[in-house]
DNA sequence: CTGGCTTGGGCAAGCGCATGCCGCAAACGC
DNA sequence: GCGTTTGCGGCATGCGCTTGCCCAAGCCAG
């Protein structure tokens, strides 16, 4: 039933060699052999078998990229970046997302590795290591974003979160604020730990006092609670930094529910900087995480690794970086 | 270099045959023999070869999904919804993304023939009928989300935007307001149109004045122009109604930019209510379209002409639905 | 005129797996 | 006791394409 090379062949008057040939660019064809070629296969509304060309070529030309969460804005962002990227080179993304679920993890890197993919970048730190060596072993190059060390066959993306903490931290201070909390994501995740820690630094170094810190899962719902949590005991911080964007909305939200006001009352710093940020009211100061330089960078650090001999990988630095708007103002008189 | 079939035979002391036959569960294995192979694939860590698989079956177990743009939110929970009714078949997802670019949308639609996907759903309007045609013709059983005419081998599933739109335009009356704008998507899209169509229909048989009406892109920063555009002219209407959320986010920023406020001085109203809805500030009354549902029954569409012998589509009708929140409210007395 | 090149193009051997068909042995029916 | 069924498992073909190798013809220099 399907069109197949033959019939191209066929109605061209040459050899499935020749049609291959011609729709690969893979050697000199005469023009005007290979106009009668193309021609052929557009009436006949040929399409190649996919299967049957990475069979026959044994690699593709796909990479694989695993996320945790597509509703999150942020990996939203980040897909569309490393697309872009991959787009840009002639490459295809084969996207697998893992919903924070181990077995779909598993079934995540099981799939890269069974389609043969060339490199897979993962934009999650769900992935234990048990999985990523699974695709080491596979001999699929990695990219992974939690900043781990390089080796063969494997890059990392470090973000540097000390950049932007430190600057959240310091415009904090000057506006006079002096009580901090921190409402943190959950330590199983390595990148919402290593923020939380920098954070942590920052304030110890601009001499505050310790701040009050909440585990929670980075999202609205934890976030307004862990607001409601501090009002009931009377000790909401003046200043309050959340582990992303999701939780600081959250955490706005709650603020308001008990009728105070965002900046006069309490400061929101978000992190990530999510396309939202800006359209929240007010508009969320926010630790910004580069996620477009984040997808360019995994896609780079792949098409590195493809090409150097020795498979060696590499650390790519990503500095974060305070943007101020307007959830964050002046500390309250009474509250110094 | 890979371990193959072979490999894993001759591990276990058969043949590739019952090697596969055990993998697949295609056909009675002596349970002891069974076992063995299974040790023995895990022991050499054997991955089956996705390509060779579908090239000698000839049909895959992938469902083909093509969306506009992944950073729209409403996409975003469109996808997952979809995945998780696959997944729970025991199918995958193949994404593409057009990004509204025609080129994007011809080279996914190539993609998901020469893939040899089941089927594929398409989740945005901006897949011409010429696209369309090109999966029809190749077989690929196809549900639309434009409401069209169902087919052979073509479902679709047909949003209502009536109830909503009636819903809102009710709710804004009961309040008082008689004034209405409409930002509206652009016309191109089938999909904005038609709401903004149904918009109109609601307001005349309300009544009510017809409103003014803004075409713009459905963007937050053309939300935001609209607003400042009526009030450069001082006639900011005393209900907005949105072609959608995000739209309906830059139209409450502008508003507050120009020292008003949601909802005592104008109503907002949104659609789509995707999950950022809830935690803006003031959380947004917005006209919901279930996106769960409307995943699901893409899926469920899909499966049914797989099954179906004559492959008849079928038209599946998808209710909107107001959803009250914050950002609606009495009209301004003055204003009535 | 001939040998070596270049240019254009075909042959056929795989790529790794699925599966129809068949063989063998043991169990069964009558 | 023999034909028949049943349970297991292997052989070998083919899925559609790529590509190493080879062949034919034209060309130029010697």
């Amino acid at each position: 039933m399907p069109i197949l090379m033959q019939h191209v062949a066929a109605r061209a008057g040459v050899s499935v060699t020749t049609v291959s040939h011609v729709l690969n660019h893979t050697r000199a064809v005469a023009k005007e052999t290979g106009e009668r070629v193309l021609r052929a296969a557009r009436e006949l509304n040929y399409y190649t078998n996919a299967s049957a060309r990475l069979l026959a070529r044994g690699s593709s030309d796909t990479l694989g990229l695993i996320i945790s969460d597509i509703e999150n804005p942020f990996f939203a962002e980040l897909i569309k970046s490393f697309e872009i990227a991959c787009l840009g080179q002639g490459m295809q993304v084969l996207l697998s997302t893992t919903n924070y679920d181990p077995a779909q993890a598993r079934r995540a890197v099981r799939r890269m590795i069974e389609s043969k993919v060339r490199g897979v970048a993962v934009m999650t730190s769900q992935l234990g290591p048990a999985l990523i060596n699974e695709l080491g072993a596979s001999g699929t190059p990695v990219v992974l974003l939690d900043g781990s060390d390089a080796g063969p066959n494997r890059s990392s993306a470090k973000i540097s979160y000390a950049p932007g903490a430190v600057e959240a931290v310091q415009h904090l201070a000057e506006l006079g604020h002096r009580r901090f909390g921190i409402i943190s994501g959950p330590s199983s995740r390595v990148s919402a730990s290593t923020y939380r820690e920098s954070l942590l630094a920052a304030i110890a170094r601009a001499g505050l006092r310790r701040p009050a810190v909440l585990e929670m899962a980075n999202t609205p719902e934890t976030g307004a609670q862990a607001v409601r949590e501090w009002i009931s005991q009377g000790r909401l911080p003046s200043a309050v930094l959340c582990g992303n964007d999701l939780c600081a909305f959250g955490a706005m939200g709650a603020i308001f529910e008990a009728g105070l006001h965002v900046p006069a009352a309490v400061s929101v710093v978000g992190a990530d900087d999510i396309a939202f940020a800006r359209f929240s009211n007010p508009p969320l100061t926010t630790v910004r995480l580069p996620r477009d330089l984040l997808g360019r960078t995994a896609f780079e650090a792949l098409q590195r690794v493809l090409k150097s001999k020795r498979h060696a990988g590499r650390v790519y630095p990503i500095e974060t970086q305070l943007v101020v708007r307007q959830s964050t103002g002046p500390a309250p008189r009474g509250k110094r």
